[in-house]
DNA sequence: TTAAGGTAGATGCAAACGCATGAAGATTGG
DNA sequence: CCAATCTTCATGCGTTTGCATCTACCTTAA
């Protein structure tokens, strides 16, 4: 019965919820940030995966903050060296934003050690069949996730 | 090769960092949360969850924030009537916090709503297979997350 | 018993956040 | 072509957060 799938969705998104809450406690508890917040680093982190310079709303994407406050945080990032605003050639409206060697430096560095704490509590915590599922079922809900209130109304006509 | 076992556990971690900020943008976006701010809710919802009160410091394991934070965000709450505050007649030292009647009516309200978007959002995306396995890997992770900076030495040491 | 150290929670203060709004460039429809 | 609308990002402002620190209470051991 739909209640039912209703109530494991929901028990499992609370299961999600307090992995998430317990694992940043302890990542952000470890001194390997520097003089990085994590959200700063998320920021420069998102910034190093691609090669191309992001828009201030894609960078919004991946990160919990809302608009103005990310475009403060990447005023402060770029006044430290780390972050290179430019404007957008095409578009008027946008900023180009990419990292400075020094930001791309710092993310390595503190990237480094962080990857090790998040191995070292996943692997510990997981095998590897799970592993390799919760990576499937982390983009299946990221997915949907990043669909559009447009979208879902068309989902729940669908329904 | 632990390399390769290393570099899945990142990717499934970021994986799940992406569904958990897709999706909290998601929900925060309803139109559903009237007074409330999510933060807020989810110590509403903690408290829910259990019969008997909480001290300060239980209710800080399941939130992202820090004790003075936390300890300001009850300050509020209690203010609005929603949360009763009420010395620990065990430990001198600490606060017993519980939902008033209203804070209860509130998070029913709320927790109503929030729980049919949670599913509709899980349920479109995940089979019930794996939401099971993400109830269960959750379940795992956060067990992991909790354990002590002292106990994860000692894993160190075993490993 | 009492001094030393640890834990729970509160508070001062600067930094950061969200909401509302503004300015400026892009887009669309008549 | 241009007015209306939308999108992108920045800014004013009150609220909330985190860090450092403080007080009060509990615990342990000499």
């Amino acid at each position: 019965m739909t209640r039912s799938r209703s109530r494991r969705a929901n028990e499992a998104w609370e299961a999600l919820l307090t992995a998430h809450a317990a694992l940043m406690k302890r990542f952000a508890a470890e001194p390997i940030w520097g003089e990085l917040s994590m959200r700063e680093y998320d920021v420069l982190y998102t910034l190093s995966k691609h090669d191309e310079p992001l828009r201030l709303f894609e960078l919004g994407r991946g990160v919990l903050l809302s608009q103005p406050a990310l475009s403060r945080l990447v005023d402060r990032l770029a006044e430290r060296g780390l972050i290179e605003r430019a404007p957008d050639p095409e578009d008027g409206r946008g900023v180009r934003l990419a990292l400075t060697e020094a930001g791309r430096e710092q993310q390595r560095r503190v990237g480094g050690r962080h990857a090790v704490d998040v191995a070292r509590a996943v692997t510990a915590a997981l095998t590897d069949e799970e592993i390799a599922a919760l990576e499937a079922i982390g983009r299946k809900l990221a997915a949907q996730g990043a669909a559009t209130p447009a979208q879902r109304h068309h989902e729940e006509a669908v329904l």
